[in-house]
DNA sequence: ACTATATAGTGCGATATCGTATTAAATTGG
DNA sequence: CCAATTTAATACGATATCGCACTATATAGT
C-alpha cells in the first residue's frame, strides 16, 4: 500500500463510526423510550433471517460481545417479544424465538422507520446504495474472517 | 421508494452497525489499554482536520453527544495528550490543542493500526475503497443535515 | 440598554457496554 | 471410558454513554 492512500483507509472507518451513530440516533429517535437500535436489530434477525438462534449466534451476527447480548435479550425476554429455550442438542446452550408480541412490536418498528428511509431512498436510489451496501459487507465478511 | 427495496436500507445500517463494531475492536486491540478509539478519533481530527477546535465543533464532527466529548476530553486532557484554552472570542466555550505528546502519541497509534489497514488494502484497493467512501461521505452529510 | 431567549460546557444519575471469571455441559485424546 | 480441554451462557464489576438540568455567557428583540 502506498503511503498516500493509508488516510483513505482511516476515513472509511471515520466515516462508518460517524454514520453508525447518526442512524443509531435516528432509529431511537422512532423507537419507544427504553427500545434500543440492537433491540429492534436482534427481533428483525430473528425474523428476517432465521428464528431460534443461539445467543452465541447472535453475537457472531452482529460482532457484539456475548455478554452484551445476554444484556439485550434480558430486555427482549422481560418485555415479551422473545422466549429462551433450553437447546436440546446442546444442554449448554439456549435457542431464542421471537413471540407474536415481538412479531408484531418488529412490524410496528419497521412501519415507523419506513418515512425516514424513504426520505433517504429519495436521494440515494436503490441501485447506489446497492453497490455500497454491497462493498460494505464484503468488508464486513472480509474483517470477520480475520477478526 | 418501491417497496420491496426496503430491506436494502435496513441492511445498509446493519452492515454499518456490524463494521463499526469490528473496526472499534480491531482499533482498540491496537491501542494501550484505556484508549478507546474515540480518543484516537479526536486526536486525529485535531492533527489532521483542524486544531483548536472547540468541544462542540468536535460533537458535531463525530454526532457524538456533546456530554460525550466532554467525558474523551478529560481522558485525553488528563493524559497531557491535549490542552483545553479558554477562548478569547466566546467566553463560553473552549479552544482544544494537541500537545507535542499528543502528536506523538498520535503518531505510534497510526504506525500500530497501519498493519491492519495495510492488510486490508492488500484485498480492498484504494480505488474500490475510494468509491466506498464517497458514498458514505455523501449519506453522511445528507443525514448530518437532516438529523 | 434591558429583558428574553439561545448557546457552550459540564455535573449528575441512569443505563449500556464489555472484560473477567464462573458454572455447566460438550468434546477430545489417550 | 475418563481426565483434560473447550465451549455456552451468565453474574459481576468497572467504565462508557448519554439525557437532563444547571451555570455562565452571548445574542436578539423591543
Amino acid at each position: 500500500m502506498p503511503d498516500r492512500s493509508l488516510p483513505l483507509y482511516f476515513r472509511l472507518f471515520n466515516e462508518i463510526g460517524i454514520l453508525e451513530q447518526l442512524s443509531r440516533t435516528m432509529f431511537e429517535a422512532r423507537l419507544p423510550d427504553g427500545v434500543l437500535a440492537s433491540h429492534f436489530a436482534v427481533l428483525n434477525h430473528l425474523m428476517r433471517v432465521a428464528d431460534g438462534r443461539t445467543p452465541l449466534e447472535l453475537a457472531r451476527a452482529f460482532q457484539m460481545p456475548k455478554t452484551t447480548v445476554t444484556h439485550v435479550l434480558g430486555h427482549l425476554e422481560r418485555r415479551g417479544w422473545i422466549e429462551m429455550r433450553s437447546n436440546p442438542e446442546d444442554r449448554r446452550s439456549k435457542r431464542v424465538w421471537i413471540t407474536p408480541e415481538g412479531r408484531a412490536f418488529r412490524d410496528g418498528a419497521i412501519a415507523a422507520l419506513t418515512p425516514d428511509l424513504a426520505a433517504i431512498a429519495e436521494d440515494f436510489p436503490a441501485d447506489r446504495v446497492a453497490a455500497l451496501v454491497e462493498g460494505l459487507e464484503a468488508l464486513r465478511i472480509w474483517m470477520d474472517a480475520r477478526r
